[in-house]
DNA sequence: AAAATTGTACCTAATAGTAGGTACAAAGTA
DNA sequence: TACTTTGTACCTACTATTAGGTACAATTTT
């Protein structure tokens, strides 16, 4: 691994559990043993920084989501139990939260450049929930007057939600509830 | 209005659009048109400003939310729907999110204090939306295999999350149709 | 007068960012 | 082969600014 993707990776773990502006340079630089003229070599401000860490976190997760589970060729109901089962994987013993939510939270009204990078993800997430719904549609699984486009966007606004919730109440049992009315709703095993 | 809670007044907008860190003192100085004296005055810390102003929000959420609408006397289901509308009324023209649920976001994991007050909202918003839904179960308006508890959970799930989306895509219609999902599972006019 | 307010000047620590340099390997040149 | 140049990687020390917070005198209120 590259020292530059070393610095983001390190960079990432502080932003996601600290948040962007939380996060100091200095931080960083004692958590990766490395000193300011490092840094500044590889990246041209902490903005600089912060846009290279949420493009990666927008890559790995368009890997592990999108190419990995969706653009399988597994059966479409498998595809999302298998995104929910990760899910609630990647929250249990985690409590920093969603890494894309946080920082749209955080980010979002006051930088263009973080919104754009974090909506892109999350229209990507939604699309292939969406195609999915409709194969299921037309395959009869799921009653056909179904409106896949807002039940994409509310399945995501659930998931979130529900990690908001179990981030605050400190219990993984609200995403798990969460989880489990998603799959009563469209009947997922 | 005193001197403080017109502190706690202007810190709360502020603190609502920016978050809690991103908010200097001298912002709140500046926008109050205060001294530093006056503010150390009335809080010992910017901490303890924090608080006050998330107390603030708790009370105040709580006052049009659970008092204004659950705990009067209309009906479950329109007591649901006219939360809702004032959700969606809230967040009309409102581009900085869910005063909640940016803070849960924000503070939850740090800072103990900030975690509970924001908890302790949550846990009474979800038990009225809870004890609304067992009631319409009672009146035979829910399927008597709804499990409310879950339900109440799953419900502010989805408005947290609609919320997030409909920031982050700054479009609004992301709220309204996770609303009108909500509206159409609990059979809600 | 006494007590409660409030403005001004200041303190220290921390912030992002810069200046100016060193170490060294690769590439070009004699 | 030996010498020189050049570019990349990196470090330490510094700057300017801003942060939260304090001291205390001046003013208002009771």
């Amino acid at each position: 691994m590259s020292k530059r993707s070393e610095i983001i990776s390190i960079s990432k773990q502080l932003i996601y559990s600290k948040g962007y502006q939380a996060t100091a340079i200095s931080d960083i630089l004692t958590t990766a043993n490395i000193g300011k003229g490092q840094f500044y070599h590889y990246f041209s401000s902490k903005h600089d920084l912060g846009l290279a860490v949420v493009e990666d976190l927008v890559q790995k997760w368009d890997q592990k989501i999108i190419i990995d589970i969706f653009h399988s060729s597994i059966e479409p109901e498998e595809k999302l139990n298998i995104m929910l089962d990760r899910t609630i994987a990647f929250h249990t013993d985690n409590k920093s939260g969603c890494p894309m939510g946080n920082l749209a939270i955080e980010m979002s009204e006051h930088d263009e450049a973080f919104r754009l990078k974090i909506k892109h993800y999350f229209d990507r997430f939604i699309k292939a929930i969406e195609l999915c719904l409709d194969e299921m549609i037309k395959r009869g699984q799921l009653d056909s007057t179904t409106n896949s486009e807002k039940s994409a966007q509310a399945m995501v606004a659930l998931i979130e939600g529900g990690i908001l919730l179990a981030k605050n109440q400190q219990d993984i049992n609200f995403l798990k509830n969460v989880i489990d009315i998603i799959r009563e709703q469209y009947k997922l095993t």
